[in-house]
RNA sequence: GGUCUCGUGGUGUAGCGGCCUAACAUGCGGCCCUGUCAAGGCCGAGAUCGCGGGUUCGAAUCCCGUCGGGACCGCCA
C-alpha cells in the first residue's frame, strides 16, 4: 500500500495514528542533526520530521533526497512542540515524525521551482514542462475550481430535468462563422469532416428528437487567431431546452450561476440578484461595447447637443456629417503627463479614432487640447452635464457614433486597469438582450447573421424582413461578466419556412442551402418543437473565479498564442504514408 | 495580415556605447549546523547577452533584418 492518507488531510485529530504517505519533496531543511521535507501531494503539504535516531543508511539517503523526489514515508503523527506550529499550513499544528523513507523516483533538477510562484519562468518553459507546471499549487487548484465548477453544473441540471448526451466530434463543415479544423477522409478520398464550432446544429436536433432538456460539457473548436481569452479549442457547458421562451432559459441559467458562484469561489461576491437586463442598443451608448464591465461607472456621455454650434472643427466636422460627440470622465486624471496622454492617443487611435481631445478640469479652469476651441458656457454645461469635478480628465470621441463608442468604450477599460477601479471579487453578471438580427458587412455588402443563422427573430418584426433588416431584432441573449462574453445563446427557428427565408437573406443559393443544411430543414418538416438556448464558456468562467489573466491558466493543456503545443511540438508533420493514404499531395513544401 | 512589446548563467532580474574579465537573487555542487518552515552560514561551478548583418577605434547596450514569446487590432456565425 503506497498510502494509507494523503499529506494536506492530516490534522491535529490524527495525532498518535501511524501513517503511510506518498509525494514529492517540495522543501528540505536539513539542519544537520534534525531535518525536515515537506511532503506535497494534490491536496497540500505536511511537514515530515527526521530525527537523528534513524539508522545511518536512512540518514544517508535523507542527505541525497533533492527537491522533486518521489518519497514513501511511514511514521508518525505528532502534534508539533509548542511554540513550533506553522499557523500558515493547513498541516500546521502537526507533524510526521519518519520512521521509515522509501525513493520511489529520485528527480533531476528541475528546470524551474514549482514550490512557489515567485519568479515564474517564461511562459513557453512552462508550457513546455507543463506536466511539471501543474504540480504548483496554484494551477493545481486552478484544476480543481474546474472540476468543482463542472461537478456543479451537472449535479444541478441533473436536479433540473437536464440530460448530458454526448455529440460527435468529427462532423460536417458549415459554412459561414468561424474557420473550421477539417480532418480528412480515408475512406472518401477529397472529403472531410468538420470538428464543430459547437454542437449547435446537433443539439437541436436532439430537441426535434424529443429529448426535451440536453446539457454537454462540450468542446468546441474554431480555427481563428488566438488571444488570452481564446483558444483554439475550449469549453462550454452547452445546453438546449424544448417548449421554453427567453426568459425561461435566462432564469434556468441565471438560477444555476447565483448557487454555482458561492458554493465554488466564497470570496467572489455577486453584482446583483436579479442580474440585470440591458439592451443592445443601451450596452453600446453606455458602455461602447456588448460586454461591458459593470464593476464600474464611467459611462459613455453624448454630449453633442453642447456643442451644436462648437467652433472646433474637429466637434464640427463630425456633426455635420452625421456623427456624434461623446465623452467619458476620467476621475483624477487631470495631472495626466503628456507622454501618457500621447500613449492614451495612440490607444485610442487604434480602436479608429483620429484623434483624442482631451479637457482637464483644474482650480485654473479647463486645459488639454480642446480648451483653446471650447467656450465658456459650453465647459460649464458640459462640467453639468457629465458631472466633471476639479481633477477630472474629459476625453472627447467625435466621429461616427460606432466608432465614438468603440473608442469610448475602449479608453473605459484602459482607464479601469490605471485606475484600478473594479473590484477584482466582484462578479458583475448582466444579460444582453434584443441583438439586431442581421449586421451588415461593409466589405461583401451583404447581411450576415449577427448571432447564428439558426437564431428566431422576433416575431413582431418579422415583416422588415425585407424592407428594413437592420431594424429586425432577434431572439438572442448574451451573458457578460467583468467585460467578457461568458455565454451566448437564443431562441431558435424551429419552422422550416422562417429557416429558408433565413439562409435566403444571407445570400445561400438553393443548392448550397439542400447540402450544407438540408437535414435541418427535413428535421424541422418532422415536428420540430420550439427550442432555445445557450452555452456559457467554462474557461473564461474559471479563468474570472480563478482570478487568472488568462485562460491558459485553467486548462491543462493549452496552446501558444501561435496554436502551438510547446510542449509534444504539436502541429508536426505526419508520415508519408499516412498521407499517402489520405491521398493528400502539397503544392509546395 | 497589422501595431506595440520582450528575448542576458538552469530560473527570474540588473546592466542600455568604454568602468562588463557581465552584477544580484534563486537553483545547482561541496562543507558546517538538532526545531526549521522562502531555514541559516561558508566555499565553488555555471552566460561567447536569441540568431545574422551593419554603424563605431570599441556593441549585451545603437541601427537593419530574422526567429521565438506576449498584449492588442483585424478575425472569432
Amino acid at each position: 500500500m503506497y498510502r494509507t492518507h494523503t499529506c494536506g488531510e492530516l490534522r491535529a485529530s490524527h495525532a498518535g495514528e501511524s501513517v503511510t504517505l506518498s509525494g514529492w519533496v517540495n522543501r528540505r531543511r536539513d539542519h544537520g542533526g534534525v531535518a525536515f521535507f515537506d511532503l506535497r501531494d494534490r491536496s497540500g503539504v505536511v511537514q515530515i520530521t527526521i530525527n537523528p535516531d534513524l539508522p545511518k543508511e536512512t540518514l544517508d539517503l535523507v542527505e541525497d533526497v533533492r527537491f522533486e523526489w518521489v518519497l514513501q514515508i511511514e511514521g508518525l503523527v505528532q502534534k508539533r512542540p509548542a511554540g513550533n506550529e506553522n499557523p500558515n499550513m493547513e498541516t500546521g499544528e502537526i507533524e510526521v515524525i519518519a520512521k521509515n523513507i522509501t525513493v520511489l523516483n529520485p528527480a533531476k533538477t528541475l528546470p524551474f521551482m514549482v514550490s512557489s510562484d515567485a519568479d515564474l519562468p517564461d511562459e513557453n518553459t512552462r508550457l513546455k514542462y507543463r506536466y511539471l507546471d501543474l504540480r504548483r499549487e496554484r494551477l493545481t487548484n486552478n484544476m480543481v475550481l474546474r472540476h468543482k465548477v463542472i461537478k456543479f453544473m451537472r449535479d444541478y441540471l441533473d436536479k433540473q430535468g437536464f440530460i448530458e448526451i454526448e455529440t460527435p466530434i468529427m462532423f460536417k463543415a458549415t459554412p459561414e462563422g468561424a474557420r473550421d479544423y477539417l480532418v480528412p477522409s480515408r475512406i472518401y478520398p477529397g472529403q472531410f469532416y468538420a470538428l464543430p464550432q459547437s454542437p449547435q446544429q446537433l443539439k437541436q436536433l436532439l430537441m426535434v428528437a424529443g429529448m426535451d432538456k440536453y446539457f454537454q460539457i462540450a468542446r468546441c473548436f474554431r480555427d481563428e487567431d488566438l488571444r488570452g481569452d481564446r483558444q483554439p479549442e475550449f469549453t462550454q457547458l452547452d445546453l438546449e431546452m424544448s417548449y421554453v421562451h427567453r426568459d425561461d432559459v435566462l432564469d434556468l441559467v441565471e438560477g444555476l450561476f447565483t448557487e454555482m458562484i458561492p458554493a465554488v469561489a466564497p470570496h467572489k461576491k455577486l453584482l446583483s440578484k436579479p442580474w440585470r437586463k440591458i439592451s443592445y442598443r443601451e450596452a453600446m451608448e453606455k458602455y461602447g461595447t456588448d460586454k461591458p464591465d459593470l464593476r464600474f461607472g464611467m459611462e459613455l456621455q453624448d454630449v453633442s447637443d453642447i456643442f451644436a454650434k462648437s467652433e472646433f472643427k474637429v466637434f464640427q466636422g463630425a456633426l455635420s456629417s452625421g456623427g456624434v460627440i461623446k465623452c467619458i470622465v476620467a476621475p483624477k486624471s487631470a495631472d495626466m503627463s503628456r507622454k501618457e496622454i500621447d500613449a492614451l492617443t495612440e490607444v485610442a487611435k487604434s480602436l479608429g479614432a483620429k484623434g483624442m481631445p482631451t479637457l482637464a478640469v483644474t482650480s485654473e479652469g479647463v486645459k488639454g487640447s480642446a480648451s483653446k476651441f471650447v467656450s465658456a458656457e459650453e465647459v460649464e454645461s458640459l462640467k453639468a452635464k457629465v458631472n466633471a469635478k476639479e481633477g477630472d480628465l474629459i476625453l472627447f470621441a467625435s466621429d461616427a457614433k460606432a466608432i465614438a463608442n468603440k473608442v469610448l468604450g475602449g479608453l473605459r477599460v484602459w482607464f479601469r486597469d490605471k485606475l484600478n477601479l473594479a473590484d477584482e471579487n466582484l462578479m458583475a453578471f448582466a444579460w444582453i438582450v434584443d441583438f439586431p438580427f442581421f449586421a451588415y458587412n461593409e466589405e461583401t455588402k451583404t447581411w450576415e447573421s449577427e448571432h447564428h443563422p439558426f437564431t428566431m427573430p422576433k416575431l413582431e418584426d418579422l415583416d422588415k424582413f425585407e424592407s428594413n433588416p437592420g431594424e429586425v431584432m432577434s431572439d438572442a441573449y448574451d451573458m457578460v461578466c467583468n467585460g467578457y462574453e461568458m455565454a451566448s445563446g437564443s431562441i431558435r427557428i424551429h419552422r422550416r419556412d422562417v429557416q429558408m427565408k433565413m439562409f435566403q437573406m444571407l445570400g445561400l443559393s438553393d443548392e448550397e442551402i439542400k447540402t450544407k443544411f438540408g437535414h435541418m430543414l427535413e428535421a424541422f418538416e418532422y415536428g420540430a418543437p420550439p427550442h432555445g438556448g445557450m452555452a456559457p464558456g467554462i474557461d473564461r468562467l474559471v479563468m474570472l473565479l480563478a482570478d487568472e489573466p488568462n485562460i491558459r491558466e485553467v486548462i491543462a493543456f493549452p496552446k501558444n498564442q501561435t496554436g502551438r503545443d510547446v510542449m509534444a511540438d504539436a502541429p508536426s508533420e505526419v508520415e508519408p504514408k499516412q498521407l499517402k493514404e489520405l491521398q493528400i499531395k502539397f503544392e509546395q513544401k
